[in-house]
DNA sequence: CCCCGGGATGATATGGTGTAACGCCGCAGC
DNA sequence: GCTGCGGCGTTACACCATATCATCCCGGGG
């Protein structure tokens, strides 16, 4: 195994780096140098990753960074649909199939779902378009025109729930 | 109309705390002064309302009032089901029907929905089964033991969608 | 009566998250 | 060259949330 929890290898991460900027030149944006280092980070964390968490690791690379440096390069990121905002950690995780959604339909601005386990902190990006039909429909049902949706379950992993149950002393 | 945007009534309002420390008491917890003072700023805001803007009106009946006064109050009244966290928002709302999700066999700890009007602030709950339950079937094929849900749609409502089409100009 | 424990609140301090506003620079395009 | 625009640097600020310790009250035992 090359890498368990720290990611994607750096060659890997190269070459998605490259398909970003390939995207994002296609529909008339720039992957700046700026904004693929703030995009390498976010892939590289195996964990949603706060601004400020970035910033830090930013600033290895860019010592003047400040809060607005990170900021203005997530929100491109979240334009291009290369990166999520998770509401409820206020973090920022990496799109887990930026060209799988494009394969199964959907755009660069594709419906999707968090899975974040309270007890590791692994987050889960799901595609359902069951739940993305109930969400919409639900919300036309009320008379109401949906934009973006936000579905975040919190829960325990199988992983996790499966230590749980073997050893229940052993969280705390 | 009693009141447009301005929430309920004060006698309405009144009854909704007399009901909610009632609720509370059966449950072995106690809706003491200041959470009532909280809950009823909650209640009579029309839309979600922040901490701090809870924080400063709070300040009049009690002009010691600091943050943590206000967030535990908040937490009881979140533990209570008497209100809600948008999280998109980092903003609180009272409970839409504490008792109606009674009557449709929800406890105190319901699934809902919030519909949030990107153009004038309008948050809506709605508790719609169909989507709880294609979360939980979704969370759980991927090998996820879901605890609790966030749903929020951000969009338009109905009257600012209807505006919007009518005047396209008068929203600048 | 005194002591003690737990729940609620008061009070202070600090950390974490996000944005406004201004200015500079490089690069088209006229 | 001037201008417009996008990207970025820099400063300052606003907003959100929690940790920590002290105090008060009230019911239960000794
Ligand atoms: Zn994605
Ligand atoms: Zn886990
Ligand atoms: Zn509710
Ligand atoms: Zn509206």
């Amino acid at each position: 195994m090359a890498g368990t929890t720290t990611g994607p290898g750096e060659a890997a991460l190269e070459a998605a780096l490259d398909r970003a900027a390939a995207g994002c030149l296609a529909r008339g944006a720039q992957l700046t140098e700026l904004r693929r280092q703030v995009l390498k980070l976010v892939l590289a964390s195996p964990h949603p990753v706060g601004a400020y968490a970035l910033l830090d690791q930013l600033r290895a690379a860019r010592p003047g960074a400040a809060p607005p440096t990170v900021y203005r390069a997530l929100d491109f990121l979240q334009e291009q649909g290369l990166v999520h905002r998770v509401e409820r950690l206020n973090a920022f995780v990496g799109c887990a199939g930026p060209e799988a959604h494009h394969h199964c339909g959907h755009g660069h601005d594709h419906p999707h779902q968090f899975l974040i386990c309270g007890s590791c902190g692994a987050t889960a990006e799901i595609c359902d378009d069951r739940v993305a039909a109930a969400v919409a429909d639900a919300a036309r049902a009320a008379g109401f025109f949906p934009v973006r949706t936000t579905v975040e379950v919190e829960g325990r992993c199988a992983a996790c729930a499966a230590m749980t149950q073997a050893a229940p002393a052993a969280v705390r």
